[in-house]
DNA sequence: ATCAATAATTATACGCGTTACAATTAATGT
DNA sequence: ACATTAATTGTAACGCGTATAATTATTGAT
């Protein structure tokens, strides 16, 4: 029995390295020229190959996003890692995270953008945020955090835990959201805002 | 001294016409089919003219949907403003009017997105949000019902007022956008959440 | 009536993301 | 060398929002 004729397609490690190819090109672009700068043609130029080409690796544009999504996220949550080593107890840790959080978005805005609002136009049936296992790791860091402050006061239930932390996480999304998309509004510090969420999340019993 | 020559420019009656036509048609396409039917080319086929045309009645597309945006704050204001008749007391009030808004951008995603995602995302720059003085007086609207329900404990300040309900908008506002946006986490439910948040700021003293 | 001046409208084109289909190139087996 | 198969590219197009140039409509002066 004769082997198949034609082209062999390309290996595991073949299709992987053209993709990273082309991710770390878009992380390249967004990194010195920001988000409007990931063009598909931009792109493609920068690669070194045809518009067309690139949709043979990714189905879409915000295929190669998420990726984008997962190396900002990244950056944030090792910021609050940094941050929060100098912390003295669990509530400190907690506001020291969530600060942090609240902090590096809106100073990037356009981070911000890219990893929470790409996906929300262009297509809300994407492949999703929390396909990456990463980017629920640092959800799930929240968690623990609100937890471990909670347990300075009382001994929390998993629902109790899991609301307040879905609470947070809202309301700093929120926070930064509305001070970076309703800029003309007079809102009260972000700073304090977040200060407040977490001092009537930790003082009241659930 | 001869008068001017040339076309006489419209006056402001006829420019407020062809305004009004353009915006009246732009909420038909809106209501009848969706966000993602108002194209400029669409919108002004329905309106009976070339797409450019609109363009020197409005300096881009946002601000035309700055219009609808106003109509929609309107519709979800009106339903709170019905469903609060019933509330007893002012802590019952708040909770009615914080649940009908994140129920009603819960209910009408395209809703949401027309108001608070599409500036975000094409002209960051804008003329904004809140140069309608309408869109201003909703936002004061929940500061007088936090002001009222934090009085039935304590006489609260200005200060705690303010933040407190720019605390309470945000977070309503990111409790709907995650919910819209990060689909597939599993948050604790939004009603849940609103009733979280409400009881937190409501029970915690500045 | 004709021409010039001015305003309003439209035509053409750009880059955007993406799709469809055809053509070309590259890599293999016979 | 040829046939086969995979990968890539070319070409064209779509609708998107919008920039610039061209055309049309309306007026005043002669």
């Amino acid at each position: 029995m004769p082997k198949k004729m034609g082209r062999k397609p390309r290996n595991q490690t073949q299709i992987n390295a053209v993709r990273d190819k082309i991710i770390n090109h878009a992380l390249k672009l967004f990194q010195d020229e920001g988000y409007e700068a990931i063009s598909m043609r931009r792109l493609a130029k920068e690669v070194g190959c045809a518009p067309m080409t690139i949709y043979a690796h990714f189905d879409g544009k915000i295929n190669i996003l998420q990726h984008l999504w997962a190396v900002v996220l990244e950056t944030v949550f090792s910021q609050i890692h940094t941050n929060i080593k100098t912390s003295k107890n669990p509530t400190e840790r907690l506001n020291t995270a969530a600060q942090t959080f609240a902090q590096y978005w809106l100073e990037n805005p356009d981070h911000f953008r890219l990893v929470f609002m790409s996906a929300g136009i262009t297509r809300p049936d994407v492949d999703s945020f929390l396909k990456n296992k990463a980017t629920l790791s640092h959800f799930k860091f929240f968690s623990g955090l609100v937890m471990l402050a909670l347990a300075e006061t009382h001994t929390p239930n998993s629902a109790e835990v899991k609301a307040k932390t879905d609470g947070l996480i809202s309301a700093l999304i929120g926070i930064v959201f509305c001070a970076n998309t309703i800029a003309d509004y007079p809102w009260t510090k972000p700073e304090d805002m977040v200060n407040l969420m977490l001092t009537t999340l930790l003082t009241s019993k659930a």
